[in-house]
DNA sequence: GCGACAAGTG
DNA sequence: CACTTGTCGC
């Protein structure tokens, strides 16, 4: 089984490229995040063409979440409980036994920014409601956009970026509090083979993409039951490559179920 | 000799589309409208490397005219004299011995508008200058975007557009006046030959194009001694048919010289 | 509809 | 740099 993230940053501009790439990479489960458009908009009719359920939630101009699946998708939820957010950042649905929860992390704009605020409390509330999934739910799968790079080698650049925004320490441990609730960061698993890229993220300013300044901040984070059936998680990176790319890549996770 | 005007609606957005006719198309003389750049952002080098020289003078957002040639243009005016005007919407030069004037005539928004005034008033300038010029140059083209569709027959459907804006009485009687000086509207020598289309221009807006409803508004006029040598003039329609086209499409007209 | 800009986010 | 929503012109 495999199951995808994707920041489009844009559907409407996207939609092609999402098409092509599942068409080559026809993965059971695609987390799609910053969708941007409202559920009336949202192209339920090209993914079914293409063989994909759709559930989504999104709102105009910001944020949008989706996931797409070849099974149906069921007890699908479209918010965090717990916390009033207008934000549509968080789906979750279950597909073929696994609980995904795809989520679009606030970015948080700079320390001394009230967003960073509701940056950490956004995580705060998400790993409370992991924590209680995770325990319903023995296959469980967290992924998407979580705008935190975990470690300094998830940055091109650590001088630049440690103690930045998206690299400071509150992030991290936001971070790490989820992990603590037994998820394993799919990634770190399989970062050691050949050929493998550090970044799904490069930023479309100062010639992010030509110079490889990139981070990680797309993540596939599995519980135990997935994690040890997890035989490999890569990034995509060749999308960035294309025209009129997202600044974002497909991150691929693969489970031997 | 071929001499061809088009209003691209954007040089920037339609560089590639001219280029590409220009290499099908290699007129002598080509007259530009709807440039909408400044001249620091005029690509003559592409242009160069095509095999034409360019002037021009354009703005930002608005307007913008200009002149390619296979040989190089002398006598280069660029405004209507006699009229305080900040927009650019004239273009002369002299190319192989013939004194080519393009016009990017105003659009008069509406009968009861301002901007229709200073359209009436802009024609007669317009007239007052060519008779002068045509007192000077014994070959004269005038072309352009006129925004005015001279007959009935010149519009799709005259019982919607009679007397509306690009078809009122005096828009025509403006036109008139031009052709008064002594010129000749060579599209209507050639009109009734085999396949030929009657339009130069459809509205992007209710498709325009899909249902044919378009209008005759740019124009090739030229002096006696040049419409006694006109050979051809027509639409190349199939322009409007390419991908992110401009509303106009390329009107040519051919002398024998 | 499809250009142009400006202002706001990331 | 590349999205968004707006307004404007045609």
């Amino acid at each position: 089984m495999q199951i995808a993230t994707w920041n489009v940053n844009s559907l409407n501009v996207r939609q092609e490229h999402v098409l092509a790439w599942l068409e080559n990479n026809p993965v059971d489960v695609l987390a799609l995040q910053e969708t941007k458009l409202t559920d009336d908009r949202f192209p339920s009719a090209a993914f079914a063409e293409a063989g994909y359920y759709s559930v989504f939630t999104g709102q105009k101009t910001y944020n949008g979440v989706a996931l797409l699946s070849r099974d149906a998708p069921t007890d699908v939820e479209f918010a965090l409980p717990g916390l009033v957010d207008e934000h549509k950042r968080v789906i979750a649905a279950t597909v073929a036994g696994v609980r995904v929860i795809g989520v679009y992390c606030p970015n948080g704009a700079a320390l001394d920014s009230p967003k960073f605020d509701y940056k950490l409390d956004w995580f705060a509330a998400l790993a409370e409601w992991v924590a209680a999934e995770a325990a319903v739910h023995d296959r469980l799968v967290l992924t998407g956009d979580f705008n935190v790079a975990p470690r300094p080698e998830d940055t091109h650049d650590p001088d630049k970026w440690e103690g930045r925004i998206l690299c400071s320490p509150p992030e991290r441990a936001a971070l790490e509090k989820l992990l603590d609730t037994g998820l394993t960061d799919c990634w770190r698993l399989f970062e050691e083979r050949e050929g493998r890229h550090r970044f799904t993220w490069w930023d479309y300013r100062n010639g992010g993409w030509a110079r490889n300044a990139g981070l990680r901040i797309d993540h596939v984070l599995a519980s135990p039951a997935l994690a040890s059936a997890c035989r490999d998680c890569r990034a995509h990176v060749g999308e960035r490559g294309r025209k009129r790319p997202s600044d974002h890549v497909p991150v691929v996770a693969e489970f031997e179920l």
